[in-house]
DNA sequence: TCGCAATAGTGAACCGGTTCATGTTGGTTG
DNA sequence: CAACCAACATGAACCGGTTCACTATTGCGA
C-alpha cells in the first residue's frame, strides 16, 4: 500500500464513466440495474477503493464511532469492554474506550466531550446511575446501560443485573451458614444514594436478623484490601464479607491474611463475577457467575436494534466453592 | 443539552460579524488580533459552541484517533491498553481499541480495516512482529509497537523490553536453584520463528548446561492450563515453568494443582508481568514487574513526539515471591 | 398507438470545517 | 504626498462522500 493518493468516489466514477451520484448509489445498491452495480463492485474491488469514513460521516451524520465508557480498573469490566468492543466490529462499529476510574466527575468530563465527539451511541456501566449529567447527552446519541438504569435518561437502554436475586441468594447462603454480622463492600459510591444492592441487603439483613454493615472501595484488589482491613479491624468485626466484585473480593482476601485470619475459618469471604482468578485462588472463592457473552449481545442488540426492548435482566449462577463457611465460635 | 442544532461555525462568524475564515482563524490562535481572538473565544464559549471533529478531519486529513491494536485477552496487557487509552486522551486523541486475540489473521484483518478507517496512529502490541502485513499499512499512518520491533516496517516506532535481562535473571535464578529441565511457555506464536526471549533462552540455557523445552500458548488462565498441562504429563517433567506472562502462569498453577503436584516443592514457577493477582495467589507467584506508566508514557511520546527517537528499552524487576524453590529429588 | 409508470442516470447542493489567494485598511517612510 | 508594508479580514475552493430534484429511457397495459 504505497498510498500515492486514496482512490476516491470521483475516480470509479471517472473508471466506470459514470456519475459520482450514480456510482455512490451502485456501490450501496441502492439504486441503478443490477449490472451496473456489479460493474461498480467490481471496478471497487480491482481499485482498491473504500468508502472515506469521515466523508460518509460528515454528509450523513453518523460516524460509526460507538463509545464504551465506565470504570474501567478491575478486571472483569475490562473485559467485559473488550468483548463489547468486538461485538460492536462485527457490526461495522469502531469503539472508543474510556475509563473514568470510580470518578463522577471524570465521568461527567468524558460525556460532555462525548457529545462534541460525534459518536452514534454509547454502552456505559455508570459510575453514578443516579447523576443528572445524563440528561445532558444530547437525545440524538443513543445510550445503553449496563448494570444500573440511568434515573435522569428514562429512555436510555439498559441491561440489568437481577439483585434480588444474587443478594437474596448470597445473605441465604451466609445466614444458612450461621453469619449474623456482614460486612458489604459494594464498588459503587459511598455517595450514591438508593443502589439497588446495597439497599436491597439491608433490607433483607433485617427481615432475617442479620447485621449488615456497608462500605464501598474502588474495584482495585489494593484499594479493596485498604478498605477491608478497616472494616476487619473494628470490634466486632464481621464475620463474613459479601464483596461485590471478585476484584474487591481478592482485596479482602490479602486484608485478612495480613491480619493473620485464615479464611474460610476466620472470616468468609463472597465474591461477584466469577473472574478468571476466583477457582485460583487458596481457598477457590465461592462467587457469583454471569454469561457475559450474553450480557454483550444483550448491550449492543439494544444499542442498535430499532425499537427500544425494554430493560433485560440477568440472574447470576452461585458458585458455591471454598472460601465460606460456619463462622468460628467468639 | 437538548440539542435543536448543533452550533457551526458559520453561527459564531455571524453573531460576531466576520467571516467564517477570520473565526476560524481566531478560534485557533493562528492569526487576527489578540482581542479579536478573545472576542470570538468568549462567544464560542457563550454559545456553547466546539467544532465539529468531523468536519475538521475531512478537512485537514487528521481524525484525531488512535488504534490501539492487540492481543487484548490477558489482563495485563487489558491494562496497559486502559492506560494508553487514558494517556492518549489527555494528548485529545481518541483512542479505537482493538482485540485481535492471538491470531495473526486477525491481527492482518484489523490493520487493513484501519487503513481505510483514518486513523492518525497506532499503538500495537503486535502478535506477529515478523509479518509481512506489517508494511501494508499505509506510511501515513505512524506505528509504534511494544514488546517487539516490526521488521518489515523498522521506521515504526518501538519500546522495547530488555529480555536479555530477563530471560537472564530467571535461568540464572533457576539454575542457581538446581533446575536443569525447565519449561518455557510463551504467548507468542509457535509459528513465529526468531523471537528474542525463546532464542535467548535456549542460547543461554545450552551454555549454563540447562535443557529448555519450548511450548506456546494463548495467554488465557484456562488455555494455558491446558498447555502446561501436557508439558507437565511428559516424563521426564521439567521441574520449573518460566512462564511469559502471569496469566499463563496462573494457568501452570492450575494444571500443576490438577495433577496434585505442589507449588513450589514439585515444581517451581516463574511469572512475568506482576499482574494484581500475582501477590495473591498461594504460594505468591515470583515474577518480574514493569514500571507500566513509563511505558505507556514512552509509547504515547513515540507516537506523537516529532523526531522520531529510536527504540526505547525497559527493564524489568525481578520479584522473588514463593513460587520457586530447589528441585526435589527425582 | 398512446399514455403512464417505473427505472437509470445526472448536476448541483450540502455536511462543517481549513486554507489559499486576494482585498482592505492604517501607519510609516522617503 | 505618493509609495510601501504590515496586519487584518474575506470570498471561494476544497476535503469526499450523500441526497435531492430533475431528465431521459424503457416497458407495459389499454
Amino acid at each position: 500500500m504505497t498510498d500515492p493518493r486514496r482512490k476516491t468516489l470521483q475516480d470509479i466514477a471517472d473508471a466506470a464513466g459514470l456519475s459520482k451520484a450514480a456510482t455512490s448509489y451502485a456501490l450501496r445498491g441502492i439504486r441503478g440495474s443490477k449490472e451496473t452495480q456489479a460493474k461498480i463492485r467490481a471496478l471497487a474491488e480491482e481499485m482498491n477503493y473504500s468508502v472515506d469514513p469521515i466523508a460518509r460521516a460528515l454528509s450523513n451524520g453518523r460516524s460509526g464511532n460507538v463509545a464504551i465508557v465506565g470504570s474501567l480498573r478491575d478486571m472483569w469490566r475490562q473485559g467485559l469492554a473488550v468483548m463489547l468492543s468486538e461485538s460492536l466490529r462485527e457490526g461495522q462499529l469502531s469503539s472508543l474506550i474510556s475509563n473514568v476510574d470510580s470518578s463522577p466527575e471524570r465521568e461527567r468530563d468524558v460525556l460532555h466531550a462525548l457529545a462534541r465527539q460525534r459518536v452514534d451511541g454509547a454502552i456505559v456501566l455508570p459510575v453514578d446511575p443516579s447523576a443528572s449529567y445524563w440528561a445532558e447527552v444530547p437525545e440524538t446519541i443513543r445510550i445503553v446501560s449496563i448494570g444500573d438504569a440511568l434515573v435522569a435518561r428514562p429512555e436510555a437502554g439498559c441491561v440489568l443485573f437481577d439483585n434480588d436475586y444474587g443478594v437474596g441468594t448470597a445473605l441465604e447462603h451466609l445466614a444458612g451458614l450461621g453469619h449474623r454480622s456482614i460486612g458489604l463492600i459494594s464498588p459503587s459510591l459511598p455517595t450514591t444514594p438508593g443502589r439497588p444492592a446495597e439497599l436491597l441487603a439491608q433490607d433483607m439483613g433485617r427481615a432475617i436478623g442479620v447485621h449488615i454493615e456497608v462500605a464501598s472501595s474502588p474495584p482495585t484488589v489494593e484499594e479493596a484490601a485498604a478498605v477491608v482491613g478497616d472494616m476487619l479491624s473494628a470490634f466486632p468485626r464481621p464475620t463474613a464479607l459479601f464483596c461485590l466484585s471478585d476484584s474487591i473480593a481478592f482485596g479482602a482476601y490479602r486484608a485478612a491474611r495480613a491480619q493473620g485470619l485464615s479464611i474460610p475459618k476466620d472470616v468468609s469471604i463472597l465474591g461477584f463475577d466469577d473472574s478468571e482468578m476466583a477457582a485460583l485462588v487458596t481457598p477457590e472463592l465461592t462467587t457469583f457467575g454471569w454469561d457475559e457473552q450474553a450480557i454483550v449481545d444483550a448491550a449492543v442488540h439494544s444499542l442498535t436494534a430499532d425499537g427500544d426492548s425494554g430493560p433485560i435482566t440477568f440472574r447470576p449462577v452461585f458458585l458455591d466453592r471454598g472460601s465460606t463457611a460456619a463462622p468460628a465460635k467468639q
